[in-house]
RNA sequence: GGGAGCUUAGCUCAGCUGGUUCAGAGCAUCUGCCUUACAAGCAGAGGGUCACUGGUUCGAACCCAGUAGCUCCCA
């Protein structure tokens, strides 16, 4: 069969990706075997495959792999997030294409299209991580609006509703004008935009023309002003303390006020206070008592108590206020200035602080253990220094508004009459029951449920509870088998959304963490340290890069730019690299499985070749193992990638590969044939986590394998763990066989001549056992030792000998002379160091003997290359 | 305004408790090779005042202080 040149990934994806499914290899049950588990952070169910997912997916399932393969009961539980806010968006804009307004629809029909638009177009995302190779229990997934998930999400708001932990109230909260909802602090994004700064005076009442003059970004909201505020210490307002002034157009008579909140730097030292639309004049006005007036409606327009420009947009306003006021002469000048502006994450929406009434979690204790247990490193956050971010937030935190007035959602199962009684339970029967306890009189048809669903994250922060039906079955084999989970990966822009939300409902809920790690990613962002986003247009398609590179050079190519905890800078260059691996790696597959083996006797250098392998691999998987235990992916990659590439393919297939003669390579004996494979399969296996499919291919075509006997199910190599003096001996060879190349390149020596080298050993006993090896990768015609210098010979000297490579052709004397001295230089200097140092009585005194042990035999070594050196300048004519 | 962190080769990053010539890796670059596994390759080479300034120390990329620039989080 012909194997072709470049490998192929679309041949063998799709077909491996079957098959394991098919043999079930991703699925898990509890059994005897220690259980290792990951819940997937559920992407939004309209999503689609973003270059964060490939990045955080790829680590997981390279996590899940190699746990697979250690022989642990791996299990990667999938899942969507109904995710309420966006969803609806996108459900909103699709009825508005056709024609259809949300407002037209009952809430049942409403839901109703979101279904279906949730059934026909959710989940393509978890389709797309099929393609990245993700090995995911798909029987488990799970969706965080299915029916038990929701009922777990209700339970446990009654429960903390009972617990008296959730509270309704009146609070100044994030309103988002364009999704129609509150938002939380944390999806605010606050940004630094250009406005302007009007200054604009105020009638100062029963004045003839005395003015005070206020300062605001915000003229639009001066129809909703109570008063004015300066600074008690303000001796620019002094005489105006305890005076009125009179709103402009509103002709609002509001009292001058002074609290020392005020700073007197900005604007004019007077402040124009809005109770209703800014948290601050908010606090204000609870303080001094002010009325509040509400002039924006939850659209974003003027709302009928602003009395004038009703109906229309408040950034309309602003230009429309200015302008109107700048005629009534009450504009004193505006500035331009920098200020920064709060945008809603998911609709990067203004967003206009507004009062209304909504559900909060108390958090001070709830969150008490949570912030205990990361501090004390029951759960470790990776890198560490996400642990100082999560205590400063987790020791400020503030209550959680969880209420959001969407229709897609949880909806807040609390019930009220029509005398204002409220009750919390889980059915309206339930609730008509309770009601008519308080309200004999209250009939049905006047109760009412809320209207406002729960925030997505009071449901996602269940996620590591609900996915083992933990809340249904709290003593189900799986959540005992399963929970805690192990590792969490996630990026760090959802520590608090999610991450401490989770961790405080596992303590809440279980008693228990949720995980034991969690590695932050860092946030995917393009060559130019920009943000991957749409609007950019700077995010590459995954598919895309996938069916250009393959799964393997995908996964490769993300993990190779994802230092551990820190952003990326993704560029395609990356998974190109990825992509050549792959081709490496089916061409060293290529050469062996071209070998013919016969019948003739192992060469020694053969077996001294897989004896140096054998320890190099042994050596470097410890370090493999080590970074991976350590979450440093990137390192367990290149680690990975240089054994392979360097290692296996550059100095071992080289040393071993049959010689070519009358166009036909030499057979190979079977020894060395068979020790090839068993190394070429531990390879795979390490290299498996990384690149799943091409290991899975090679794998079946390198031997006769039973139907389950699969690459993905296979065991991860030991280590020997006893460190070979091999490795030590061989890079000594490594170095003689660079230098002697290196001339060879620099004298313009034809590859195919070949050359003599003698060796003169100076100390040290001689080692004969590499010879073979450094005359077939260097292409020598004798490798011979020698007890004086050779003449007419170009030189180089390493620690315990010199080398000797005796020319053909004339030597350039001057050059050599040169270059040697060079050497010479360089090696005095370094004596020089050492001496000085050594010379120092305070260094001999402090350091520690083995260091100064190091020094002499440093000096020794020193000492006899330049007298080596100089023997060769000496010899030159 | 408050807090956290970063600055090492052209790029992306390692460098654990100060001590081997400790200044490293991958990519990129340059040079030579179409050597029957791979040009998506092979062989070799050249790149850095470790942001800056001072201090501690026998010794500093590493510890301390200050300066500059950048990033993130919170208000």
């Amino acid at each position: 069969m012909e194997i072709p040149k470049t490998y192929d990934p679309k041949i063998t994806e799709d077909k491996w990706y079957s098959y394991w499914l098919q043999h079930k290899f991703f699925k898990s049950v509890p059994d005897n075997r220690e259980p290792y588990t990951i819940v997937i952070p559920p992407p939004n169910v309209t999503g689609v495959l973003h270059m964060g997912h490939m990045l955080n997916n790829t680590i997981q399932d390279v996590l899940i792999r190699r746990a697979r393969m250690q022989g642990k009961n791996a299990c990667w539980v999938p899942g969507t997030d109904h995710a309420s806010i966006a969803t609806e968006a996108k459900v909103v804009a699709l009825l508005k294409e056709k024609g259809i307004s949300k407002t037209d629809l009952s809430r049942e029909d409403f839901l109703k299209h979101a279904w279906e638009w949730k059934e026909k177009y959710g989940g393509i995302i978890l389709k797309q991580l099929e393609k990245l190779g993700a090995s995911c229990d798909w029987d488990r997934t799970r969706f965080t609006m299915e029916e038990d998930l929701s009922e777990a999400v209700i339970d446990v708001f009654i429960d903390l509703y009972k617990k008296g932990q959730i509270y309704r109230g009146v609070r100044m909260v994030n309103w988002d004008p364009q999704g129609l909802t509150a938002v939380s602090d944390e999806e605010v994004q606050h940004k630094e935009v250009n406005s302007k700064l009007y200054y604009v005076k105020y009638k100062i009442e029963g004045s003839a023309d005395e003015w005070i003059t206020i300062a605001t970004t915000r003229p639009e909201t001066i129809l909703g002003d109570t008063a004015v505020c300066v600074h008690p210490d303000d001796e620019r307002y002094r005489h105006l303390h305890g005076k009125r002034c009179i709103i402009p157009m509103v002709n609002r008579s509001v009292p001058i006020i002074t609290d020392d909140y005020i700073t007197m730097e900005f604007g004019t030292g007077a402040l124009k206070v809005t109770p209703a639309h800014d948290i601050n004049d908010y606090n204000l006005g609870v303080k001094h008592k002010l009325e509040v007036i509400d002039t924006i409606a939850a659209d974003g327009k003027m709302s009928e108590a602003a009395k004038f420009y009703v109906g229309e947009d408040r950034f309309t306003v602003r230009k429309k206020i200015a302008k109107d006021l700048e005629e009534m002469g009450q504009i004193v000048k505006v500035e331009d200035i920098k200020n920064k502006v709060g945008y809603s994450e998911r609709t990067n929406a203004v967003i206009e602080p507004k009062l209304s009434m909504q559900w909060f979690l108390k958090m001070d204790k709830i969150s008490k253990p949570a912030l205990e247990n990361v501090l004390n490193g029951e759960v470790k956050l990776i890198p560490e220094k996400y642990v100082n971010t999560y205590k400063h937030w987790m020791e400020n935190v503030h209550d959680w508004c969880i209420s959001r007035q969407l229709w897609w959602g949880q909806r807040i199962p609390a019930w009220y009459d029509n005398k204002g009684n409220t009750v919390v339970c889980k059915t309206k029967e339930e609730a008509i029951q309770k009601l008519k306890g308080i309200n004999s009189e209250v009939k049905s048809e006047d109760i009412r449920q809320d209207e406002d669903v729960l925030d997505t994250w009071f449901s996602s922060w269940l996620w590591p509870i609900s996915v083992f039906d933990g809340f249904k079955n709290p003593e189900g084999k799986d959540i005992n088998y399963y929970y805690p989970t192990n590792d969490l990966v996630t990026g760090p822009d959802i520590l608090f959304f999610w991450i401490a939300r989770m961790i405080i409902a596992g303590y809440e809920y279980k008693g228990q963490k949720p995980f034991s790690n969690v590695y932050l990613t860092g946030i995917v962002r393009d060559k130019l340290g920009r943000k991957m986003s749409k609007q950019l247009g700077n995010s590459p398609d995954p598919i895309e890069l996938i069916e250009k590179y393959g799964a393997d050079g995908v996964r490769v190519g993300m993990l190779l730019c994802a230092p551990a905890g820190n952003d990326l800078l993704f560029d395609e260059s990356y998974t190109e690299q990825g992509r050549n691996f792959s081709n490496k790696i089916w061409n060293a597959f290529r050469l062996i499985n071209g070998w013919e083996t016969a019948d003739v006797k192992q060469v020694p250098a053969n077996k001294t070749a897989i004896q140096w392998f054998e320890a190099k691999f042994n050596e470097q998987l410890e370090i493999i193992n080590d970074l991976y235990s350590k979450y440093r992916m990137s390192e367990a990659l290149m680690a990975t990638y240089k054994l392979v590439w360097d290692d296996f393919c550059a100095w071992y297939l080289e040393m071993i590969k049959p010689e070519f003669v009358d166009g036909k390579s030499l057979p190979i004996d079977q020894e060395t044939y068979d020790a090839t494979i068993i190394f070429f399969e531990k390879i795979l296996k390490v290299l498996h986590p990384f690149m799943p499919f091409i290991t899975e291919e090679i794998w079946h075509l390198i031997g006769e394998r039973a139907e389950k006997d699969c690459i993905i199910v296979a065991e991860w190599p030991n280590t020997s763990g006893k460190t070979d003096e091999i490795v030590k001996h061989f890079d000594v060879v490594m170095e003689v066989i660079t230098n002697i190349r290196n001339i060879r390149k620099q004298k313009n020596i034809s590859p195919k001549e070949k050359l003599q080298v003698f060796e003169k050993v100076n100390q040290g006993e001689v080692i004969s056992t590499y010879d073979e090896i450094i005359i077939k990768l260097c292409n020598l015609s004798s490798f011979e030792y020698v007890t004086s210098n050779v003449d007419n010979a170009f030189s180089f000297v390493l620690k315990h000998a010199e080398f000797f490579v005796p020319l053909s052709q004339n030597m350039d004397v001057e050059a050599e002379k040169e270059r040697l001295s060079k050497d010479l230089e360089y090696n005095k200097g370094f004596l020089k160091s050492v001496e000085i140092k050594l010379a120092n009585e305070k260094f001999v005194a402090n350091a520690k003997p083995e260091l100064i042990e190091n020094e002499r035999k440093k000096q020794s070594d020193a000492m006899a290359k330049i007298k080596a050196i100089e023997e060769q300048l000496a010899g030159l004519k």
